[in-house]
DNA sequence: ATGCTCCCATCGACAAACGATGGGAAAGGC
DNA sequence: GCCTTTCCCATCGTTTGTCGATGGGAGCAT
């Protein structure tokens, strides 16, 4: 899963990241990328062959639609955007994010 | 990995757990555990199936080393202490994790 | 025309976590 | 004396997530 070296990812919260990206309109999968390394400041990249098969996951969830068009530079691209569901699925795994981090934290400053 | 329901854990952090639990000082298998869930407020439950690989993996870095004793009423137990390799590790483990989860908040508190 | 950035996607490898399952030995109730 | 619970070890097989390598194509600049 991880690296010995330095994680670029913390496994099990790329769904989460994704659905968030998404919640600001839609995207296609390079703009994901780039918005999240963006948004991290250079911490959080994705490999698209970590990200292609995640959006796979959820397409098939029903938590985002996928449709082609055309990108900012006329170049053909595939735009995801959330679905009702995603945002709720969103909202969820959020919470329970918070919930595990939380304990974490409880656990990490333990005498 | 996960599971659909609600996670017991966050993949990637069972390591620094593990460590962190350590570093309280020598404890055996099913008392990590136990500690684990105790401070999390029963948030964070290792599975044995979970616990004991990641032992081994620690074992076989050399971030902790294993002797056979007895537990508090005296039933036989293999207490794992924290070496000086293990004191580094959970150090830079920490460290990461930390940097890994401000990345993430800034991805999730963006507007 | 060459190469760069954008954009798609898949395949195979690998590691981590989990469910199921196995065992054994002391403690405490009946 | 037996029985269940708690404590404590460990492995096997499966699933899932992430990543490296690889492949392609289209627009843009030099």
């Amino acid at each position: 899963m991880g690296k010995a070296g330095s994680l670029e990812l913390l496994p099990g919260t790329l769904d989460l990241l994704i659905l968030k990206t998404l919640a600001a309109g839609a995207e296609h999968g390079y703009g994901i990328a780039s918005r999240l390394k963006a948004l991290s400041e250079d911490v959080l990249q994705v490999g698209e062959s970590s990200l292609y098969p995640a959006l796979q996951r959820l397409l098939l969830k029903g938590w985002v639609k996928a449709e082609w068009g055309a990108s900012d530079n006329n170049r053909r691209a595939r735009f995801y955007t959330l679905t009702a569901a995603g945002r709720k699925q969103l909202s969820a795994e959020r919470d329970e994010f918070d919930r595990l981090i939380l304990a974490i934290h409880k656990v990490l400053n333990a005498t």
